[in-house]
DNA sequence: GTCTATACGGAGATAGAC
DNA sequence: GTCTATCTCCGTATAGAC
């Protein structure tokens, strides 16, 4: 309703008057924010945009002027978060070739990549993207482009490294990674991708990556 | 249109006339196909009724009849073919515990197992469950009963008795089932989850199959 | 048990004022 | 750029004849 321009003030008590472009970006951002809630908790198909309409509280009409139609909206909206989402995975990727007990550092990544990954949003996300994939395969693709170049891409890196120096007996780094991947993080989020709801057990997930984690070296670590 | 009566004949071109019964049973199986097929394609909100009912060749008055709402039928139809599609993976899994070469018969079992896991139709029926998850948890709770009961519950009692016997060294059967199945179908199930209409490659499969039966037996085979 | 015809609501999308 | 009001169609579900 405009109400942001009369009531918004910045911290002496001036009122901010946003300016055009300014305004559409936030309305932009809250069609952005009510799309993504609706999405998630009904589908693509069953998702109204009256419903999305309402929560964000912008009209109908100023949806399609911005998005053209609810199919553009849903690729703009998921394929806007997923890179978000596996942006914060990044960081814990560097530490890995450098590391000098290769044992811990492995249970701290992937640890962290479980919590992340596990947290409910991100599997509602997860099997929503999964769900419509027949419908919108570019999100698919878009999906393992995004996972592959911030985690497996830096993560294969490490292990080619971490062999030239012959501190891994790794083959084919490219399927190593995939199996560590597999051993840990997977085990928690297959259970969990059929069982919404229930949260992630600490200890059961620490139980479970250390167990991962020792399965790979047993395999790949240089004695 | 009851075309079947007056067609039917058996071997000795003796006409069939079904009874009652079988003439229900027989648009009730109609009903069945049909609804699975448009399920698969659509989802379930964006399945319609009224293609169900084309498909099927039967009014749709009948399928409320039978079914009484969409999603009882939903919940039917998926409900009934669960089952059916792990039964065809339990006769592989007796061979285990009696097995000269462990190794072998593993490669074996993982390799049945993936050869129907990633069926396009079966890895269809997978992401539409997953995606109706939060609507329908029931079907969540079933896939993982009936893959639970089907796969790897006799598997961890296989591994229990070779643990017994002295052959394996796995202190969690449980776990160590998990992470099979995770480190072998695991790996191109992941792949393929993500991306549509593209085949199972069949020497890529046996490669990922071995390198991760081998991973596993690196941690538990008795040396 | 099965069909045809229809009720009734809500969907996506747009016209036109401001 | 944004809104209100509306168009049009298709969805699920059912009434009533046979």
């Amino acid at each position: 309703m405009g109400a942001e321009t009369q009531d918004t003030v910045d911290q002496y008590g001036i009122p901010i008057i946003p300016d055009p472009a300014d305004a559409a970006s936030r309305k932009h951002q809250a069609i952005v924010d009510a799309a993504l809630t609706e999405f998630l908790a009904e589908g693509y198909s069953a998702a109204s945009m009256e419903a999305i309409t309402s929560r964000s509280g912008v009209s109908k009409a100023t949806i399609y002027k911005h998005f053209g139609s609810k199919e553009r909206l849903f690729l703009a909206v998921v394929g806007g978060v997923l890179p978000k989402t596996y942006a914060g995975l990044k960081p814990f990727n560097s530490t890995i070739a450098e590391a000098t007990d290769l044992r811990a550092a492995l249970v701290q990544l992937t640890t962290d990549w479980a919590r992340i990954l596990l947290r409910p949003d991100i599997m509602s996300l997860r099997r929503l993207v999964i769900g419509e994939i027949d419908r919108f395969p570019q999100l698919g693709q878009l999906w393992y482009r995004v996972s592959y170049e911030m985690n497996n891409g830096p993560l294969i890196d490490a292990f080619t490294e971490l062999r030239a120096r012959g501190a891994l007996d790794v083959p084919d780094p490219g399927l190593a990674v995939q199996q560590l991947v597999a051993v840990t993080v997977g085990v928690p989020q297959l259970v969990h991708t059929f069982s919404t709801g229930t949260e992630v057990d600490g200890a059961e997930l620490d139980r479970m990556i250390s167990s991962g984690v020792d399965l790979f070296l047993a395999r790949y670590a240089r004695s």
